[in-house]
RNA sequence: GAGGUUGUAGCUCAGUCGGUAGAGCAACGGACUUUUAAUCCGUAGGUCUCGGGUUCGAGCCCCGACAGCCUCACCA
């Protein structure tokens, strides 16, 4: 991490870094510690806002001409090429001071946004007598606006600058000329570096090359950006950087803040759906005393005043059955569970779940409703306000590879999708793209049992116990002593799961792999249980809740029995118990993995593309 | 936790057989009032992740550590 070493002493030291570059170079720049300068640090205000130093360090450049603030640097002192990127950013900041204005900005009103001030192109009104002899560019009038937006880009020409902002919905282009802004205004734009963010008033034209541009007639500094931004096209090519520096990520990765916004529009629209069946969010603990729900390991914590150890939830499952019993009869949680297990690009230790729970439903139920959250979820990603940006590049000339920012609707500034009519739904399509291959979510998805599926998958007949044992053992798994159940779940997952591109229900598990299942009426020895399957991936899974209090209690015995020491601080939640005694009415409970689905929604290959922050090792203390 | 792989300038990446460290972008100085990955001239920028070892000599070979990624295990 050679740049988090590089870096370090500069921040540290910035200050001290500053008055350094001020010294009076010797002849090629690098000088060993301990040499003598003329006008040393302590000749210098160190106030960044004093006159004194201002105006000495005017001076100094003035007769200098070219400087180097970082490469008289002494030992112990970095004096990277980012120390030095810094430096003279550092050097513009103060020069912005000098010049009266503030460089952390302030409140900015009135500006629109980008993506809007593109939709007024048509505004502007071009006289018709251009004349072409000279290349004088035919008189135009656009409409005056006001935009915010940070430098992504910037091209100097003489006394003109050509620089390019971007916020959220989108890029335009800034002219910048030394005599349609005034001398002021100009100096101040000789201080902007990639990374700022600064407003502007102009008017809202096209370049002779017919190139959408605010005209710039007043500028406003709003934020200097100290650090040097990533390479202008490129971006953040190392995944480590960019889960680290999320930040960067979203303004320099290429689709990385639309997917971001894409998962909070999932989230909205699955809330979105549950509410309009009825259906109430509520929040539970996630500090539990014990950590029930899912056989997870936990993470451990302790409460200093009431002196006990806690866990972070596994699972969400037992304190919304116990609001089942009393009687919020459609019930949700959609939030974060933690799980002290190994990380993978489809595990984090903390990710979102949802799970829902319906009064006097069961798991089939609970199927058509999981298909309405994920319809409903790919609607909701595909329109609304949250495309601006896609919308701007379209417009702006850019590829219009993607239907969805020519269909999007420009009327939205609610934060609910509205409905779309038949024709946008035909429009918008249930297929999305995945990798080199495609996923159709068109409903209904496809819906199979278990046995259907192992048959199809293995050859094998679902009941030719001794058939799926040797299969078994040439996998490579012991069979020894274990329940044909087991073994055949065994190779369900190995042969059959990771061939299920999906989406697609399984259904009706074997009961005896399924202890918190209602079995089947006409047949005890399955469950009423269904997991969706989507390339390869559990996204979802539910149930027809068990509600006998007794079974409950000895399953949870047994299950207990098996566990090893270290493993059994899963206790049994006797209150959960109790609770059933009371009554829980017969349900179907549904979970679903949201991180997953975005992931497929998305077309992420890994989790930590759809997490803002995954989980990663800390930086070394003084690497930041 | 195991195996594989990667770590070089602020960013993105080259670096041949072990022989004085390279490019593009970014930065700095200069020219340029319709550019758009602007262009042109010039300048500077390196603890080759860290620590050992082999060698006359290590970015390169060996050992160890740290971090990322991939696969597996645990799991959703």
């Amino acid at each position: 991490m050679g740049i988090w070493e590089l870096r370090h002493p500069q921040r540290e030291h910035a200050q001290a870094n500053v008055e350094h570059g001020t010294r009076l170079p010797s002849p090629r720049g690098r000088r060993k510690a301990g040499s003598h300068t003329v006008g040393g640090p302590s000749d210098i205000d160190p106030n960044p806002h004093s006159t004194t130093m201002s105006r000495f360090y005017g001076l100094l450049t003035q007769q200098l001409g070219t400087r180097h603030p970082m490469t008289d640097s002494i030992d112990g002192d970095a004096s990277g090429g980012g120390g030095m990127l810094e430096a003279a950013r550092r050097e513009k900041l103060k020069k912005i001071k000098e010049l009266g204005v503030d460089p952390w900005g302030g409140r900015f009103d009135d500006h629109e946004a980008i993506g809007q001030i593109r939709a007024r192109e048509g505004e502007i009104e071009i006289e018709p007598q251009g004349d072409c002899a000279t290349g004088q560019p035919p008189e135009q009038h656009g409409p005056k606006v006001r935009a915010a937006g940070r430098i992504v880009l910037s091209r100097k020409k003489g006394k003109l600058i050509f620089i390019d902002i971007r916020d959220w919905t989108g890029q335009i282009q800034l002219f910048v000329g030394r005599n349609q802004v005034g001398e002021e205004a100009w100096e101040l734009a000789q201080c902007f570096d990639l990374g700022d963010l600064i407003g502007v008033d102009g008017e809202l034209k096209k370049t002779k090359t017919g190139e959408l541009t605010i005209f710039a007639e007043k500028l406003h500094f709003l934020t200097k950006s100290i650090e040097p931004p990533p390479a202008k096209h490129k971006g953040l090519r190392d995944p480590e950087l960019r889960q680290r520096m999320r930040y960067l990520d979203l303004i320099h990765t290429e689709g990385a803040l639309e997917r971001a916004l894409r998962r909070t529009k999932i989230v909205q629209s699955v809330r979105n759906t549950l509410a309009s069946q009825g259906f109430v969010e509520v929040e539970g603990p996630t500090l539990h005393a014990i950590a029930g729900g899912a056989a997870a390991r936990p993470f451990t914590t302790h409460h200093n005043a009431l002196d006990i150890d806690l866990f972070m939830r596994i699972a969400l499952e037992l304190h919304l059955k116990r609001l089942l019993v009393g009687g919020i009869e459609r019930v949700y949680e959609l939030g974060r569970v933690y799980r002290n297990e190994g990380i993978s690009p489809r595990h984090n230790p903390e990710f979102t779940m949802l799970e829902v729970y319906q009064a006097y439903g069961n798991y089939e139920t609970m199927m058509d409703l999981t298909e309405a959250v994920i319809v409903d979820a790919i609607r909701a990603m595909e329109s609304g306000p949250l495309s601006l940006r896609e919308r701007a590049r379209v417009m702006a000339g850019g590829e219009t590879n993607s239907a969805e920012a020519a269909k999007t609707t420009s009327d939205s500034d609610s934060p609910h999708p509205r409905p779309l009519s038949q024709r946008e739904r035909g429009d918008v399509g249930m297929t999305l793209p995945w990798g080199d291959a495609e996923i159709d979510f068109t409903p209904p998805f496809a819906r199979k049992t278990y046995d259907e599926l192992f048959v199809e998958h293995t050859g094998i007949r679902a009941d030719d116990t001794a058939g799926i044992a040797r299969l078994a053992e040439q996998i490579g798994f012991s069979t020894a002593g274990k329940h044909p159940d087991v073994v055949k779940s065994f190779v369900f997952e190995e042969r059959v799961e990771g061939a299920l591109t999906g989406p697609i229900f399984v259904l009706d598990y074997p009961a005896s792999i399924c202890p918190l299942t209602k079995r089947k009426a006409t047949n005890p020895a399955v469950a009423e249980r269904f997991e969706l399957f989507i390339q390869g991936m559990e996204v979802a899974n539910a149930y027809t809740e068990l509600n006998d209090p007794d079974l409950q209690e000895e399953l949870f015995a047994s299950q207990l029995a098996g566990l090893p020491e270290e493993e059994s601080m899963a206790k049994m939640d006797r209150d959960f118990v109790r609770a059933l005694r009371h009554g829980m009415p017969p349900a179907g409970g549904l979970g679903i993995g949201i991180d997953r689905l975005v992931m497929l929604l998305t077309n992420s290959q890994t989790i930590r593309e759809v997490i803002l922050f995954p989980l990663l090792r800390p930086e070394k203390e003084g690497d930041v």
